[in-house]
DNA sequence: CACATCTATGCACACGTTAACAATAGTCTT
DNA sequence: AAGACTATTGTTAACGTGTGCATAGATGTG
């Protein structure tokens, strides 16, 4: 149906290797002859046929985007905002292609042949496999989003530790001593750094965190509304509360004026993410941003100069989060 | 590097099409050869290259996802949801290939060969162009979320003028009859029909809407939140505001606290889209569901059916919208 | 047994593109 | 003017796979 460079050439009266190399921009072909050829080209609406480009170039034009899943655990902003990201740097050189990694059932497509580079926003520990996987078949790979070890592989992230130590310090400074923690879904990274960030910070300043004041988490807004009703059953409750993530900051507001307190009168509350919503929530969420699409951004840019420049970069980016203070903590008197 | 079906021939002794054969089940080559050559294949982990079965078989095996822009306007959870429908149908058979209309210069790009199908999620007016170009090239296409007349296309989408109609027929059931409305943004389709339904509701019960209480939006947080503000400025307020999404709707609920008023005792609100958190906001939101992950599903599930069987089929389905009551609006004494 | 039929396999080419090498004509050098 | 060099184009093969047609052997049939 669609023309091919064998038509161009009869029409041109040339071999179809002379279109290639016009069309290529060859300094081989004369100007004249290039202009020529180009112009049968428009005329005839012609495009490459990139099967064909791929089999004998051996390069695909296909970008991977893989994320830990897609049916659930991933949050619809982080989502977004890393296809966003990712995207505003390939534009028009590459395809992406999106997958969750939990759809495979088996690594065995994913070839130095059908993906150019692969970009993994990585949330979970179980991702190491695959990661090795295509380590091992030299397909270039960046890591996004959680740290890894794995020889060869960029790897770009947010310093969530440091992060989390941040929202934790503040809470301290804001004069809370009584602080619970709802921890982030079992077996992701973010999680674990999370965590461990707020108890760095709650050892820094000296302060214990009971067993009471600790409850695990799924990262959804139904763990964080249960957690806080946990809290608020308590003898003595916290007076502030870390939560691993955004969502799980709403359900605990949710949670703390079913039982017709406020929120940060009564109890503070702060979060993790700087999900687009948390500006708007009444009252206004406090939480730690992520910079995902820079890290998305970062990470695609240093991708593409791997695969152009037939490289192996291989090092760890860390990039700053950022404490966003808005209403949800109050100021507690010495 | 990787094996071919050539160098398994070698192995097994045989022709490259009898292994070509052997690989696709043909049932022209005999039950132990094919099994012999089954083992070999295993053994060199082969993986057919997919490049030369497209150049041949004139398949892409890609499926592109487009949405009217990745940039800004489309909100993240319908974003994801999208996806997710999509995906959780295609699975292995496809790979899913997405991107943002706008970040196209040109649609020359887009052939028969890239592509064995397409799936548009359309926001705006202004997709019309690229559906006319890829209903031309004559590449199975469905539209989703967007009404479209163009012939020969698939067209799925939610009956939102009948959605934003229940949310106003429910408004006046409670008792309401100062309603105001904070539109869509222009040009986007769902804008007008939610407009439009709404619009029937009042007309329907014979409630006139003054011009003061209609504002316009963007669908996103400021926006809703600078309409009521304009709405609370008012001699006479709206007792109730239909907000033509849920970020709108956040905003609008801000804006009554911040004017130390009370949702829903004050002042009612309906959204529409039933976003994540519309659940967990703080009064838990009633709005207007829209299936737009049943819509993916679907959507994808007849396009596939059209690919696969070669057929052309072109309908419209509508798929119900569901009235999501929560806590935000308030029964009036008649 | 001669012929037709069926089964399993191979040969050769095609898909659309790029690239190594060959060929031709023109130009320069001495 | 002969040889060397340059500029431009063509010839041919290659990438990995699928398929129409030919082929060879086995089986059936009267």
């Amino acid at each position: 149906m669609s023309a091919t460079i064998k038509d161009i050439a009869k029409l041109a009266g040339v071999s179809h290797t002379t279109v290639s190399r016009a069309l290529n921009n060859s300094p081989l072909i004369q100007e004249e002859t290039k202009e020529r050829i180009r112009i049968i080209a428009e005329q005839l609406d012609y495009t490459p046929n990139y099967n064909a480009k791929s089999l004998v170039l051996d390069r695909s034009y296909n970008l991977g985007l893989f994320f830990t899943t897609l049916s659930n655990g991933t949050s619809a902003g982080f989502f977004y905002e890393a296809i966003r990201g990712v995207n505003s740097v390939i534009r028009d050189r590459y395809q992406l292609i999106v997958k969750g990694i939990d759809d495979y059932t088996s690594f065995h497509s994913i070839t130095k042949k059908s993906f150019d580079g692969i970009i993994i926003v990585s949330q979970s520990d179980d991702d190491g496999p695959i990661i090795e996987h295509i380590a091992n078949k030299g397909i270039p790979l960046v890591v996004l989003n959680r740290p890894v070890d794995t020889a060869g592989v960029l790897n770009v992230l947010s310093d969530e530790e440091q992060g989390a130590f941040h929202a934790g310090a503040y809470l301290v400074n804001q004069g809370h001593k009584k602080i619970a923690l709802i921890e982030g879904r079992k077996g992701f990274k973010s999680a674990q750094n999370r965590k461990a960030g707020f108890e760095r910070a709650m050892e820094h300043y000296g302060i214990s965190i009971p067993a009471a004041f600790r409850m695990p988490g799924l990262y959804d807004l139904e763990s964080g509304h249960q957690a806080m009703q946990q809290f608020l059953s308590l003898e003595e409750r916290p007076t502030a509360v870390f939560c691993c993530n955004d969502e799980m900051a709403l359900g605990a507001i949710k949670a703390v004026f079913e039982a017709g307190l406020q929120v940060p009168k009564d109890i503070s509350v702060v979060g993790f993410d700087d999900t687009v919503f948390a500006a708007y929530v009444t009252p206004a969420l406090t939480t730690v941003r992520r910079p995902i699409e820079q890290i998305s951004k970062e990470g695609a840019l240093r991708l593409l100069g791997n695969i152009e420049n037939k490289l192996h970069t291989t090092e760890q980016v860390l990039l700053r989060t950022e404490l966003i203070v808005r209403e949800s903590v109050q100021l507690l008197q010495a």
